[in-house]
RNA sequence: GACCCUAUCGUCUAGUGGUUAGGACACCGCCCUUUCACGGCGGCGGCACGGGUUCGAAUCCCGUUAGGGUCGCCA
């Protein structure tokens, strides 16, 4: 038990990308510090001034927000440690590298940059994750501190930030693991304790390496824009690399929470295998509540046309309710409600000459209709025993029966089970779009 | 090239000296079923290799191999 507070933080560069590693490691480190009833930091490392803007912190926030990793201090919220823009934050840094200057610690070189002299001995990391590896700093050349046009550099910066937050857990990627022990030199060279390292595994592409910002699936917002949910993101992302135990897959940010514990960690890489997260985001999507279910709908519904601010929310509920359990993704609602929601839908042509455009088809249509006409009580049960009945009059399947309807109805093959469906429609609309075959 | 990390089914993982090596995704069958899904049942498939240590290694040690990462006036 330790008496401080556990202080974490993600410290990402605004690139104008929430890039899905960069995901998992604010995960982890809200995770770290929720667990723990710490803090969690955002800090935007933004020293590129002229490449960065806005617009780019925002899509990080955004996406933050999105997933539902709230931070305690940073841009939006404040805290007692700001700014937390580092290009915000120039004095302080001018402050640290007169100390080391002053100390012997850094020198200005031919060029005019500023450079941190590298301790020629060997430096241990103590890692949560990854033990203690030791590096031998001799051949290491003397890093940058700052460049000769007076802006800082990664390293410099990033650690005297940890030091002035009081950071007490480091969470990063292991390719940091490299370079910790330089940052270890500069906090010794500043007199401050270095904080506790977790370097965690990299998150890999389906090829096997690093998982770049080019690489098909890279960026948070493809995930956002293609309907998955957020609490599939967190829950695939927490399994890349760590298990609650229990062999359980599915379960939501509280458990993990509860149950997230640096040490068993992995060690090693892993691969984003897409396909798991569909699966995982088919799960989370039948396990949405009604609310849920409509106010993660209603926008792409509306962007697709298919609601208005005047359709009755209960017709638009019942749409999703009848069709969320076959669909896995948020992009694929539009095709699957259109012909729940509007009827001058389009017809599959294959399905329309399989099902319909036959004498036979249309005789039975034509039955079918006339019994449904004269059903008052139109739920889903008397639909199917009515239409059960006559295909045992008929003598025929009852799939020669549900077919054509089927495409009557939807114009198509695939979908939402057809009792179910022409209960939603309703006896007029449902007779209308059967009439509608059968006249043409 | 040097240094560092890693190594269980195709993929994600459980496993911390004694298990018929468990689960999940994907894939393949069968069942359920009006379609598509869901669900159920079954199958396929793994401890990289070689040495040790030990009565006994997926588990510990060494080596090899393989993969990844880092060596910037990027972050």
């Amino acid at each position: 038990m330790s008496v401080s507070t556990v202080r974490t933080r993600f410290a990402p560069s605004p690139t104008g990308m929430l890039h899905i590693g960069g995901a998992r490691t604010a995960l982890f480190n809200w995770l770290f510090a929720r667990h723990h009833r710490g803090k969690f930091i955002l800090r935007i490392e933004d020293t590129d001034a002229a490449r960065n803007t806005q617009e780019a912190t925002d899509i990080i926030t955004r996406g933050l927000s999105w997933l539902g990793l709230h931070w305690d201090e940073g841009p939006e919220v404040g805290g007692s440690y700001g700014p937390y823009y580092q290009s915000q934050r120039s004095g302080i840094y001018e402050a640290y590298l007169t100390k080391l200057l002053q100390n012997g610690s850094a020198y200005h070189d031919q060029d005019g940059t500023v450079r941190f002299r590298i301790p020629r001995e060997s430096i241990t990391v103590y890692d949560i994750i990854c033990g203690h590896p030791t590096f031998d700093l001799k051949e290491e050349p003397d890093i940058t501190l700052r460049r000769k046009d007076g802006s800082f550099i990664f390293h410099f910066v990033n650690v005297v930030d940890d030091i002035e937050m009081k950071i007490t857990h480091v969470i990063r990627g292991e390719d940091h693991l490299s370079n910790t022990p330089k940052h270890i030199a500069l906090y010794r060279a500043l007199g401050a304790t270095p904080p506790a390292y977790a370097h965690i595994p990299l998150i890999l592409n389906p090829t096997g390496s690093k998982m770049s910002k080019r690489d098909q699936g890279a960026s948070l917002a493809d995930y956002m824009a293609q309907g998955y949910l957020p609490e599939a993101i967190t829950n695939y992302l927490c399994l890349l690399g760590w298990s609650p135990g229990e062999n359980r897959e599915i379960f939501d940010l509280d458990l993990a929470v509860e149950r997230f514990d640096l040490q068993h960690v992995n060690h090693s890489n892993a691969r984003f295998d897409i396909d798991k997260l569909y699966w995982i985001n088919g799960e989370k999507m039948r396990a949405l509540t009604p609310e849920r279910l409509l106010r993660f709908a209603l926008p792409i519904l509306q962007d697709a046309g298919l609601v208005s601010e005047n359709t009755p929310r209960e017709r638009v509920l019942g749409a999703l309710q009848l069709v969320r359990e076959k669909i896995k993704l948020g992009r694929d609602l539009p095709s699957w409600c259109s012909y729940l929601l509007k009827d001058d839908f389009a017809f599959d042509p294959e399905a329309r000459a399989k099902h319909l455009d036959n004498p036979e088809s249309r005789k039975l249509l034509a039955s079918l209709h006339e019994s449904y006409s004269k059903l008052d009580d139109w739920n889903a049960s008397a639909l199917e025993q009515t239409l059960k009945t006559l295909a045992e009059q008929l003598g025929v399947k009852v799939g020669a029966l549900v077919h054509p309807c089927r495409v009557a109805l939807t114009g198509r093959t695939i979908g939402p089970s057809l009792y179910h469906l022409l209960e939603y429609l309703g006896k007029e609309e449902s007779l209308r779009r059967f009439k509608r075959v059968l006249d043409d």
